[in-house]
RNA sequence: UGGGAUGUCGCCAAGUGGUAAGGCAACGGGUUUUGAUCCCGUCAUUCGCAGGUUCGAUCCCUGCCAUCCCAGCCA
């Protein structure tokens, strides 16, 4: 799957919307971006996002810039910068030319609000932070104008020159374009086009004290790179107002193959939430351990955890493009990691909760070399040597005393197994320790069944896994669960109350060998119980439950 | 009677005046030394509701209903 592009291309209403640009002539060719602001962790929510626009440009041969939106010195951090970069290239995307920044255009911008200023479309207003909300009116009642609304031009370009100069303090005053405060978008109630801030950026270091709005920075970022398809989320549907009358007011701009804004619906995933500052809550409080703790939604998270750039694109593509807010349901995200690692994840043999296993017919001292498939429907991926003797662990889970039903396919006494790519085996009693538990399994093994069934015709139908003590090697399990119990956590303020308690299980067992070789986020398949891969964090053989197989046994 | 959006299968999601794609999930059956994979099959007489236009509507019109977004000098 990993590098197939697909046939047959999904079909939305943002590549609708650009085949009738491209048919009409009004684009020869399709430039998107992805604006994150450099404030904190990408998250699944992003991944759509990049895919989408990414994805897109790219299927139509166009390109995709990385912009980062960077008007707000005051929350942004170079970290953040570094690291996105990293995981968008994690992803498989590739940005055109240099990363591009809002910043770097903070001259043009700056002549743009002149422009403004000088064709009577914007004015400095000294009205407080708490003023300028009153006089915004309400959602149903209109607000009324600034008393510096209808000051002259040539006074506001003064008081512009004097804003970047730094002769005013901060919230003292802001440049605002004069549109209507009367409007049911409220963002076109005159919104605030610069503030002052004297903040040291993290490109610009201490040039400029004012900074641009999203607003008005956006726009114009767009239409100085030429984007032909601005694609945000649904909250910017009224933002679109502003967006279209700042270009359609600069002359520079007023352009047919101006860029327009098109929204999607953010996704929404059940059991997590893509709330930045939930997140970071979850960080903060030490519910995880980090924002690439593999329980965690980010991009960084799901690396560790062992997902792959290839599932995470094909998930996007499943759960497709729309204008419907939805809950994504979380086996559509698992559906895509399966499909990827089963079709490319080495399997291996490990024992999570182990039991030893005694085979009282084989000799001791014994120790065979036996060979498995790496990978059973991928013969080019080779063998891999495993081994047996007299004692082996196997799980718990796959033995009981008696068996509840024909269809069980385990372990029990008097029953007999086929023990993954070795023998066949037949229990036939068992110790427990004080408490009652079992602790020790005693079989017998037919010598005969290696690499084929019993000669006599006996049916085996179950098969169980297991490892070879004396080869095995220690190994720490997690087993990971949603964060959350309630499908749907914005609904919850306070987290707490819908945290799930068994998020995280540590289990100690067994593994192959081999698995010391593992290299971090390398993804394998346990059989029988799904994926893993070594943790990147830790120091021994730490292996993280990426997803489990499929599981239709039904009791 | 603020405005902007959205409502198609349990979850995503195409379609659009000619009689409902696909994926996930689920459920049957087959293959199988992973209860996995793979294969085959089933799964919306119906498109938020109610009217209307039409030979014919999910698609057009009208009216309801539900949900989401907007009153940062955040993005």
């Amino acid at each position: 799957m990993s590098d197939t592009i697909p046939l047959k291309k999904p079909t939305n209403f943002i590549r609708n919307q650009i085949n009738t640009d491209l048919d009409s002539g009004l684009h020869s060719s399709v430039i998107t971006r992805f604006p994150p602001e450099p404030n904190g962790y990408l998250h699944i929510g992003h991944a759509k996002s990049i895919c989408i626009n990414f994805g897109t440009a790219k299927d139509y041969d166009g390109w995709c810039n990385l912009r980062f939106d960077d008007t707000n010195p005051a929350k942004e951090d170079i970290e953040y910068v570094n690291s996105i970069k990293k995981d968008i290239k994690w992803l498989g995307f590739d940005w055109n030319g240099e990363v591009k920044y809002s910043s770097s255009y903070f001259n043009i911008f700056y002549k743009c609000a002149e422009e403004l200023i000088s064709k009577g479309l914007a004015y400095v207003c000294f009205l407080s932070a708490d003023e300028t909300r009153e006089y915004r009116g309400t959602l149903k009642q209109p607000g009324k104008n600034s008393p510096d609304r209808d000051s002259g031009i040539e006074h506001n370009q003064t008081l512009f020159k004097k804003m970047k100069e730094g002769e005013f303090i901060e919230g003292e005053c802001v440049l605002r374009a004069k549109i209507d405060m009367s409007s049911s978008f409220m963002c076109m109630r005159d919104p605030t086009l610069y503030r002052i801030r004297f903040e040291t950026h993290h490109q610009t270091n201490d040039d400029w004290c004012i900074y641009p709005m999203y607003d008005f920075a956006h726009c114009l970022g767009d239409a100085i790179e030429g984007v032909t398809h601005s694609l945000c989320t649904l909250e910017f549907q009224d933002n679109r107002r502003i967006y279209d009358w700042l270009l359609e007011h600069l002359d520079e701009f007023k352009k047919t193959d101006r860029p327009h804004q098109y929204e999607f619906s953010r996704l929404n995933l059940e059991y997590t939430t893509t709330s930045k500052r939930k997140l970071k809550l979850l960080v903060d409080s030490n519910h995880v351990s980090g924002w690439n703790d593999p329980r965690m939604p980010t991009i960084s998270g799901l690396r560790r955890r062992g997902y792959t750039p290839a599932s995470i694109r094909d998930f996007s593509e499943r759960v497709g493009v729309s204008k419907v807010n939805s809950l994504t349901d979380v086996s559509i995200l698992e559906g895509s990691i399966r499909d990827d690692l089963n079709a490319i994840a080495p399997r291996s043999m490990a024992v999570i909760n182990p039991i030893k296993l005694v085979i009282e017919n084989y000799p001791s001292g014994k120790l065979e070399s036996l060979k498995a498939a790496i990978h059973p429907q991928n013969e080019g991926m080779g063998e891999r040597e495993i081994f047996f003797g007299r004692e082996l662990y196997i799980d718990k889970e796959d033995f009981v005393e008696v068996a509840p039903n024909n269809k069980y396919k385990r372990l029990a006494i008097n029953k007999e197994v086929r023990l993954r790519n070795a023998y066949v085996i037949k229990a036939t009693h068992f110790e427990t320790d004080e408490e009652g538990q079992v602790k020790t399994i005693y079989c017998s093994y037919d010598s005969d069944t290696l690499g084929k069934n019993p000669s006599d015709g006996r049916k085996v139908k179950g098969v169980i896994h297991f490892v070879e003590s004396s080869k095995a090697i220690s190994a720490e399990f997690r087993i990971y669960d949603r964060l959350f119990l309630d499908p749907n956590p914005a609904k919850f303020d306070d987290l707490s109350s819908t945290l799930n308690p068994n998020s995280l299980k540590t289990k100690y067992g067994f593994a192959e060998p081999n698995l010391s070789q593992a290299k971090p986020e390398m993804v394998y398949q346990f059989e029988r119980e799904g994926y893993f891969c070594r943790d990147s964090e830790s120091e021994g053989l730490v292996l993280n439950k990426t997803v489990g197989l499929r599981d239709t046994w039904n009791q």
